[in-house]
DNA sequence: AATTAATAGTTGCACCTACAACTATATATT
DNA sequence: AATATATAGTTGTAGGTGCAACTATTAATT
């Protein structure tokens, strides 16, 4: 057996999900600067609910994303900075700010779109649907176990 | 399919993997902090190929941790600051520096050790060795079908 | 009505990451 | 031997993350 064989071996599913998400992350930046575009996946993924509903909270949004709201309040800074979202106070409840898209960030969103499909078929080349299926509920359930005070 | 069923399949797979990732690095940290130990989960990663081959280059350990190079400079600079370990450069190749851990680090490692197999237990709940054979099939699959340029 | 709880979002701190540019050293080419 | 190329590791910059502590505001309790 040769050193790196021996390596391999001890490959855990923690190493096996951080290197997937690493690897995810980075084609999806290489391929949106391909297109002369400039966004991350977090940013993308970010994006996303506020493209579906419109004035959609920070809070609403870390819940869609499964992001610390942290997170979100950081993510959104940037994306405010570079003029593809804005926020707008809420009303009646002054503690919410609704997020919403400039005309030059939905112009990104559907410029994006074309590199998001891209990159999910590099992803998933030679992966069956009943293993992505397999997949998504064993993370699922992964994340359900860890869940709060789940141990 | 549609960009809209695209969209959220992709957003699906990449917030799963992510958000299954921050569950597992959060929760191995928790279980740490309860037995009173300070090491986050990269540390950890870090370790592994330092005990198993003690002095073990850091672009070795990039290999088996399937991490950049960069992170591994500065995750090594975090343990050396902690006393975890130590580098020393190798006598033939000056280029080479190699990884051995001090008395403190092989304690920690071994005090590490059950909250490891606590935590990998919580992640595993719940589902079939078949079902975490597929899981890392798949996430192998996807991290080969990124690497370097293969798109 | 006054006090207490909960909620939405922000900030400081420490850590992890990618990329590009860099230093130092070793190997290959001529 | 001199030059060119490859390799191991570091650093600067910019971004993402969790946690605890914080502000501001709203809802619940008394």
């Amino acid at each position: 057996m040769t050193y790196k064989e021996a390596l391999q071996i001890h490959i855990n599913i923690g190493m096996l999900v951080g290197s997937a998400h690493r690897a995810m992350t980075k084609r999806f930046v290489q391929n949106t600067h391909k297109m002369g575009l400039d966004i991350s996946l977090d940013q993308w993924m970010v994006l996303g609910p506020i493209w579906k509903f419109e004035g959609v909270s920070q809070k609403d949004i870390a819940e869609f994303c499964l992001k610390d709201k942290t997170s979100i309040t950081r993510i959104i800074n940037t994306l405010e900075k570079k003029n593809l979202v804005v926020r707008v106070p809420d009303q009646i409840d002054h503690r919410i700010k609704r997020i919403v898209l400039t005309h030059q960030g939905k112009e990104l969103f559907t410029d994006v779109l074309p590199v998001m499909e891209k990159t999910r078929e590099e992803v998933r080349k030679g992966i069956s649907d009943k293993e992505i299926e397999t997949l998504k509920k064993v993370l699922t359930k992964i994340t359900q176990n860890l869940e709060k005070d789940n141990g």
